[in-house]
Parts: C-alpha cells; sequence; structure tokens
RNA sequence: GUGUCCAUAGCUCAGCUGGAUAGAGCAACGGCCUUCUAAGCCGUGGGUCGGGGGUUCGAAUCCCUUUGGGCACACCA
C-alpha cells in the first residue's frame, strides 16, 4: 500500500509537472508548524531561481493545477512561498479504514524477501552475561523482528564465545579442584558420564578464579594453553568436558535471554568455525591474498579510497594459531554454505569498526561472501552510568544482567504496590513485564550509534518518554475495549470521519504508521519506532481525555471510536513487539 | 600523531533528504479525579543549537576552521 505522505506527493507532482514544473520540486513532508498546516511542500522556493519566478507565484500557479481536491481541507500557497495543506477529514478516515483492513496497517511486505542472518547476543561460555551483553541483546532482538516483520528470512545467531584459552582455563581448574574425574585418568577407556560434573553456579565461580590464577602462576597459565590446544586437537576427553560445559553454560544462558525476551535461532559458536578455518586459508591462497609479514600470515585490505590507515588482516598469528578475523571470516565460510545470506548484519561494540572492515573486505576479496551480499557494521554505542563513564555497580564491578533485570524490576514492583491495590502475586508478575519494557525501552529510544546514560531511576520512575508510559496508554484502551465488549458486540469495523481535532490528530498519527516502520527498518533504527509510539501514546492520551468514549450516546459513533482505539491499541501493540517486549492486561 | 564519532534548555534526549517562532521528557511552578486506570491531561518559566567563517532567498542541518570530549589505530576478543 502507498503511504498517505506519497498519495499527497503524488498529487501535487502532477499539479507541478501540469504547470509546467519538474517533478522534483513536489516533495511533501509533514508540517514542522502544525499550527499553519498538517503536511507542506516547499518546493515552489527552491524552484524560484531555476525558473526565474517568484516562489508565491509559482506556488500559486500549482494550486492551479490540483486535480484532486476532495483529498484536502484546505491548500494554499503562502508568503514566501510554502503551500500548506490540510487533509479532508473524509479522505483521511478513507485511508485509516484502508489500513484497518490489512493485517500490518498498510505495511508492504518485501517483495523480494531476502534471506539474513544476525549476528548479536555474542555470550561466552561460562561466563555469566553481564550489562556489556545487554544493548546487543535488546538491539539486535529488534533487528531481527523487524526484518522478519517485513517477510525477510531471518536467522538470529547468538555466535558464542565457547572455543578460547578460557575453555583451557576451566578444564585446568578443574582438574586441580577434582583430579578424581574420569577426564583427568589417562588410561580411562570407558563411557564418560552423560552428568556434568559441575553446575552453572560452580562454572561460574571457576572461570574467574581460574583467569586469576592464570594472571600469577605461569605454571598454571601454561598448563591453560596446553589444554586449550589439547582440547582443539580434539582430545576426546576435554572434548567430553567441553561439551558439558556447552551444554550447562547454553542451558543457563537460554533462561537469562528468555528473561529478556530475546530468542536465538542459532546457537552457533565459534568452536563450530573451527572446521572451516583450512577451507577458508585455501581460497586466501587461491586468490594469491594470503602473505608473511611479521612473522604473521596476513591479507591486505587497504583501498585507495581509505581516508587513513587500515592495518592488514591477520589471519595467523606468528605462532600460528587462529585469532578474532580467523573465526570470523571461517564463521562467514560456514555461514555461506548453510544459507547463503544476502546480508549479514553484525550488532556489536562499535569500537570493533575496524576489525570488521578488515573482515569485510577480506571476505569479498577472497569470494568467501557473494560481490552483492551486504555485510553491515551496526554498532552500538557505549552504555554509561549516570556519572557519564561506563555503567558500573556501587562497587564498581561489572553489574551481572540479572542482578540488573532484579534492579529494576524491583523498582517497579514497589511503584505498583504503592500506587495500586493489588495482590503481591499480580504485582510481581506485572512488575516483570513492566520492568523489561523500561529496560528495553530506555535503550531502544536512544540512537543505537550513540553511548547512552542507563539510569535506573530515571527508567523504572514511569513518567514521561518511558516504556511504562506507553504500556499505561495501551493498558487503559484494553481496559475501556474490554469494557465496551461486555454488553455490545463490534459488528462492523467502520471509523467515521474525524470530528474533533484530537481525533483527526491521533488518525493522521495512524496514517504514518507504515511510512514510520518501512523507514525505521530501513535504517536499522528502533529509536524511530520508540519516538512513533511515544507520540502516538500521547495523541491517544489527549483524545482519551477530551473524549467521553463510552458514555457517547451516538451508537454509531461510538463504535466508530472503539474501532478507532482498537486500531491504536493495534499499532501500539505492533509497535512494541517490533521492539522486542509486550504490554499487560492491567497494571 | 592519523582517522572517526559526538557537542542542542539545569539534567536526559529528538530534530527525516537545508525551510516559516529549534521540540519532548525529567526537574521547578500553577491548574484538573462523584465521570472509560491521575503511571494521565492542560498551562507557566527555561536555549546566542560549543566558537568563528562560508555556501544559500533560508543553516541546528551542507562545507571549511577552531576548542573540548569519546573511541579506534596488526599478532586480545
Amino acid at each position: 500500500m502507498k503511504t498517505f505522505i506519497d498519495l499527497i506527493a503524488e498529487n501535487v507532482k502532477e499539479a507541478f509537472v501540469s504547470a509546467g514544473y519538474d517533478e522534483k520540486y513536489a516533495k511533501v513532508t509533514l508540517s514542522n508548524r502544525p499550527d499553519l498546516c498538517e503536511y507542506q511542500c516547499n518546493g515552489a522556493m527552491a524552484a524560484a531561481k531555476a525558473y526565474k519566478k517568484t516562489p508565491i507565484a509559482i506556488a500559486g500557479e500549482v494550486l492551479e493545477h490540483i486535480k484532486d481536491r476532495e483529498m484536502f481541507s484546505s491548500i494554499e500557497a503562502v508568503m514566501p512561498g510554502f503551500i500548506n495543506i490540510n487533509i479532508s477529514n473524509d479522505y483521511l478516515a478513507r485511508y485509516i479504514n484502508d489500513i484497518n483492513q490489512t493485517d500490518k496497517l498498510g505495511c508492504n511486505m518485501a517483495q523480494n524477501p531476502k534471506t539474513i542472518v544476525i549476528d548479536y547476543g555474542g555470550a561466552n561460555v561460562a561466563k555469566p552475561l553481564h550489562v556489556g551483553h545487554l544493548r546487543s541483546a535488546v538491539i539486535g532482538e529488534s533487528i531481527k523482528r523487524m526484518f522478519r516483520y517485513l517477510g525477510h528470512e531471518v536467522i538470529g545467531d547468538v555466535h558464542l564465545g565457547d572455543w578460547g584459552l578460557q575453555m583451557g582455563l576451566i578444564i585446568t581448574e578443574l582438574e586441580e579442584r577434582k583430579p578424581e574425574l574420569v577426564y583427568f585418568d589417562e588410561n580411562y577407556n570407558g563411557e564418560y558420564p552423560a552428568e556434568p560434573p559441575f553446575t552453572i553456579s560452580e562454572l561460574e565461580e571457576i572461570y574467574p578464579c581460574a583467569s586469576a590464577k592464570s594472571k600469577e602462576d605461569e605454571a598454571f597459565k601454561e598448563r591453560a594453553h596446553m589444554a586449550t590446544l589439547k582440547l582443539q586437537k580434539g582430545y576426546a576427553p576435554y572434548r567430553a568436558i567441553w561439551k558439558h560445559i556447552l551444554n550447562v553454560s547454553v542451558e543457563d544462558l537460554k533462561k537469562n535471554y528468555g528473561n529478556l525476551n530475546v530468542y536465538f535461532d542459532l546457537w552457533k559458536g565459534e568452536s563450530d568455525a573451527d572446521e572451516y578455518i583450512p577451507q577458508m586459508i585455501k581460497m586466501l591462497k587461491a586468490k594469491e591474498l594470503l602473505h608473511e609479514s611479521e612473522g604473521a600470515m596476513v591479507v591486505d585490505v587497504v583501498e585507495e579510497s581509505d581516508t587513513k590507515e587500515v592495518p592488514p588482516c591477520i589471519i595467523q598469528k606468528s605462532d600460528g594459531a587462529a585469532l578474532y578475523a580467523t573465526s570470523d571470516l571461517a564463521t562467514l565460510v560456514q555461514r555461506e554454505k548453510d544459507f547463503a545470506p544476502d546480508m549479514v548484519v553484525y550488532v556489536v561494540d562499535k569500537r570493533q569498526e575496524m576489525h570488521f572492515t578488515q573482515v569485510f573486505r577480506v571476505a569479498k576479496k577472497a569470494g568467501i561472501v557473494k560481490e552483492n551480499t551486504e555485510l553491515v557494521f551496526n554498532g552500538f554505542g557505549t552504555m554509561n552510568g549516570k556519572d557519564g563513564k561506563p555503567f558500573k555497580t556501587r562497587e564498581g564491578g561489572v553489574m551481572r544482567l540479572e542482578n540488573l533485570i532484579q534492579e529494576i524490576n524491583d523498582a517497579v514492583f514497589d511503584k505498583i504496590m504503592n500506587n495500586r491495590s493489588v495482590s503481591e502475586d499480580e504485582a510481581r508478575a506485572t512488575a516483570d513485564i513492566v520492568g523489561l519494557a523500561a529496560l528495553k525501552y530506555g535503550d531502544l529510544s536512544n540512537q543505537a550509534a550513540k553511548d547512552y546514560v542507563f539510569d535506573i531511576e530515571r527508567f523504572s520512575s514511569f513518567e514521561g518518554n518511558t516504556g511504562p508510559y506507553i504500556l499505561y496508554t495501551i493498558v487503559r484502551i484494553k481496559s475501556i475495549l474490554n469494557k465496551y465488549l461486555e454488553d455490545n458486540k463490534i459488528e462492523d469495523s467502520t471509523i467515521l470521519a474525524a470530528e474533533g481535532d484530537s481525533e483527526k490528530e491521533l488518525m493522521l498519527l495512524l496514517a504514518k504508521y507504515n511510512d514510520v516502520i518501512e523507514n525505521a527498518i530501513q535504517d536499522l533504527a528502533p529509536h524511530k519506532i520508540c519516538a512513533y509510539i511515544y507520540e502516538l501514546s500521547n495523541a491517544f492520551n489527549k483524545f482519551y481525555h477530551e473524549t467521553k468514549i463510552l458514555a457517547c450516546e451516538d451508537k454509531k459513533r461510538k463504535l466508530s471510536y472503539i474501532n478507532l482505539i482498537s486500531l491504536t491499541r493495534k499499532a501500539l501493540e505492533e509497535c512494541i513487539d517490533l521492539l522486542g517486549f509486550s504490554a499487560p492486561d492491567r497494571m
């Protein structure tokens, strides 16, 4: 379906052309002076020079050539040459009814659905999720949902860190603690136990302990290195332990991501890419890209257009070991084989931009991905505390994600208990839903690429531009709809032309739903959806305040109101689903 | 040093491809609950858009320059 603004622009464009002006001047935008008009076209001023006429004269001529006047309640030329447009209520209502008939409120599905891999999450095995993992999860999940909304085939991959030195550290520390385990008996030939030799909490304690030890104890570090090597070479007992670590850890990660309403389609990790490394290196060699430099094997990736130095991409360290770029390239080989994606989006910290520039260039040069495969780096900024420095706990440590979620949920819980009389259980359940919205909206309402200040007090304060405000609006609508349905049926879904100003404002906002969504998706910009639902919520609350919906005497008008707020609810709920959270029935 | 991103109200942020008086929220102050959830609505005060040049009929937006920050610059992930 065409967007509302496009329909208006087409009408204006026709007038420009038949008045003898280039159609490029016929751009229509939302008015930046809502007190004067709803939409505007500034093209007459731009055209003035080219046609050597005054802007106002051009605007006047254009107006005479407007054919479809029915679309407007008014359209006029204003000094120095603005064309101010107001939409007729009938025309607006017709459009609203049209989008109400579609299941995505007028959004167009992709004509050529793409296969898109989204690389986000980036959790490490055996390490708990901390606040540093929040943004990737939250933003990546939203982007995944947005693409999927338009009908693209989207694969979300957590891309676990499950293959590095950390694994050797854990194995070594485990041997120190429990040398009696069969994994450490070289003469053992039997089956390895199906039960893991540790719980998740043990595991989470083992890693930091081992990591600390390796910094002080050289011998320990050496053993961990050896263990890592043995593991990567396939030493069976270590593989068996590794499997346990993986299973225990992934189960826990799934639970924690689930609490964030984040779900991955793939739980691949660096280990899965390992077997593709030889093939990847073969490809580099075949194109004669790989060469030795300072002992390491590298690929040059400088391009003429570079404004800065781009160092070569290191594929193999001087000791022959693989590293970050190696694994990312091998992962691309794997993804190409498994999905042949049209696009791969990386939702990672923006500080990694250089690394991905290198990886993307190598991947293209070596033909690891197709020529037209879009490799997209979607870097996000740092989450800072109120002091403007990276977010820390009060003690100065790294905060675990579950603790962060708990803090927000508790704050919300207290608020609910203070404001409403509900059972503790219900308050607790509601707090979990609202808390998640507070957390995610707080993050997503900022431009992803920028750093932002994470302030628990502000996010859980519930006032103004927050997730809870959006949810509150939805809950209000649900409440009215439920009351209406108690003794009425919705016989038809017609929405009548607006009578009041706030009613029309609400409709104008609903009319741009498809435009906003399509634009947000194109820009990978969840914050645009946030800005939109905030506007929409404001418009609804104003309308709500001025309009007695259930008490409306006119049955047809009342039903129209019901249909209008029902559509508003749908728009809001579609949006928050794209953002990755949901609304309770009451709050 | 090179490159890159950023700088908008006391605080946190919007501002789409340049347009008419730069917008929200929080905080401050003042109204509105016998009426569909007051977690709401309405109103008041608060900004030389870091500084300086330039392009343009017109600049927060584009270009140059300058100041102050963040970040990245080959064997970590």
